[in-house]
DNA sequence: CAGTGGTCTAGACCACTGA
DNA sequence: CAGTGGTCTAGACCACTGA
C-alpha cells in the first residue's frame, strides 16, 4: 500500500510552527515574533505566504500585529467559543429521541407598547404569537413563548407547529443575520411551571432570544427550561 | 477640513460587495455564486485579491467552496456566537462597580477519585483548592469554587486572592489554551446559600468549567451565581 | 477537456513606527 | 532612516469536478 505524503502547504507550516512555538511558551504574551522577513528567510518562502499564515494567526486571535512595529503574541486573556443557536427538534432526534410540541397559544394579538419597541412595530400593531412546549420523549423540555413581526413572515400562523419548530420555519423564510440573547437563571412563572410540570420555585435556565434579519427585528422568544433537564454545553478553542 | 477618503482595499470592496448580495438574497443559499475568474474582470483586480476576499467570507460561514465546482452562498442554519472568558474584577471594574473578594477556603487537600480523574491526577494526590466569594459594591456575585492541578500553578496557594482574581493569576501562569463548560440552573448548595445570602430555593446561574492547557488540565471551577443578579448576554453575527 | 478553487512566487508601493 | 506590516499584481502549477 502506498502512503501517499498528504503534501502540507507551506502557508500551513509556517503557521503551525507558529503555533506550536505559542503553545510551548516559546514566546510570552506581548513578546516580540519574528518578522516575516525573517519568517520568509527561514522557511524559504514568499512574504505573501508567511504573510496568510501570520493574518491567519491575527485572525484567530493568537497573535497581534502593528504596522511599523511588528507581530507579538497574543495577551490570552480573552477566549470566546462558540454558542450555536441550533433548533430544538433536531437537537432532540439527534439524542435518538423522540421530539412533540404541544400548541398552546397560535393567534394574533395587538403588541403592547414594550413589545412593539423591541419589534420595531407601532403600538397595538398586530403581532402573531406562539406558545408552545417542547417535549423530549414525553418529558416537557422548553416553553417558547415567542412573538413573531407579521411583515416578516406572514404566514407564520399556517404553519402546523407540531410539524415544523418556529425556529425552524423562521430560518427558512428569513436567513438569520443577527440576534442578541440572554441566559439567566429563574423560577418559572406560575403558568409556565404548570406547562412545564414542574413546582414554582424549581430553577429554570430561560434563554431571552431576539432575532433580526437585514435589521429589521423578527422575532423575540423566551425560551424556559427546567434547570435540572437541559443545560448548555460549549468549548473554548482560543 | 480636509476629510481624506479612507482608501478601502480592493479586496475589501470584493468582500463587502458580495456580502451585500448575500444580505439582500441575491444568492439564495445553495446557490453558485460568481467565480474567481469572474470577479476578477467585473473588479479588474488580481485573483489572488478576490481569492483573498472569497477565503475570508468563508472562514465567516457565509460561503462555501468546493474545488472544481465553485463558490456557493451558505446555508445559514447554524449561526454562533462568541462567549467570552472574563475575569469578574475585570467586568465588575468596567462597570465603575467596587470589586472584593472574600476568601473562605485557600488550602491543599487530597483529590477524591472523581476529581482526580477530571484534573488528570492520582487518587488522593495533592490538590489545591479555593473557596472564594466575590462582591459587587458589597453584594455577592459569585461563589468560586476551584480546584487547581498544582502542577501547573505551583505557587497558586501564596496568591493574595482579595487583590488577584484566581482567573486573572491563572492566565497569566499558564496561557489558556482550551476549555469546556457547562451552564445550568439550579438551585445553590445549603453553604452556597449562605456565603451568597440569598435563600435555598433562590435559582443560580451555575457554570462548571474545565481548563487544560498544552493538553494538561489546569483547573476546574463551579461559578454559582444568583439567578437574580447575575446573566449572560451575548449577539449573535453570522 | 474546460472550468473551478488552492496555493505559491518575486516583485512592488505604501503607511506606519521609532531612532 | 531602516524596519515593520498591509496590500496588490501577473503570472504559475496543481488537484479536483463534470461533461
Amino acid at each position: 500500500m502506498v502512503v501517499s505524503t498528504p503534501r502540507v502547504a507551506p502557508y500551513a507550516r509556517v503557521k503551525q510552527h507558529l503555533k506550536d512555538g505559542l503553545a510551548r511558551g516559546r514566546w510570552a504574551p506581548g513578546a516580540l515574533m519574528p518578522s516575516e522577513a525573517e519568517l520568509v528567510v527561514q522557511f524559504g518562502v514568499s512574504r505573501m505566504t508567511v504573510n496568510r499564515a501570520l493574518r491567519e494567526l491575527q485572525t484567530e486571535g493568537l497573535v497581534e500585529r502593528v504596522q511599523g512595529l511588528g507581530t507579538f503574541a497574543a495577551q490570552l486573556h480573552k477566549v470566546s467559543s462558540t454558542l450555536t443557536i441550533r433548533d430544538l427538534h433536531e437537537e432532540i432526534v439527534e439524542r435518538g429521541h423522540r421530539h412533540e410540541a404541544r400548541v398552546h397559544v397560535a393567534r394574533q394579538e395587538r403588541a403592547p407598547a414594550a413589545l412593539a419597541q423591541r419589534l420595531g412595530l407601532a403600538n397595538g400593531a398586530p403581532v402573531f404569537h406562539t406558545l408552545i412546549v417542547h417535549l423530549e420523549n414525553g418529558v416537557p423540555l422548553q416553553c417558547e413563548d415567542r412573538y413573531v413581526n407579521p411583515a416578516c413572515a406572514p404566514d407564520y400562523l399556517n404553519v402546523d407547529f407540531t410539524q415544523t419548530t418556529p425556529t425552524h420555519y423562521l430560518l427558512e423564510v428569513a436567513p438569520l443575520w443577527e440576534a442578541q440573547y440572554c441566559i439567566e437563571a429563574s423560577a418559572p412563572t406560575a403558568e409556565e411551571a404548570k406547562l412545564l410540570g414542574i413546582k414554582r420555585g424549581d430553577a429554570c435556565l430561560i434563554v431571552v432570544r431576539r432575532t433580526e434579519s437585514r435589521g429589521v427585528p423578527i422575532t423575540l422568544a423566551r425560551l424556559v427550561h427546567p434547570g435540572s433537564r437541559y443545560q448548555i454545553d460549549g468549548q473554548f478553542k482560543p
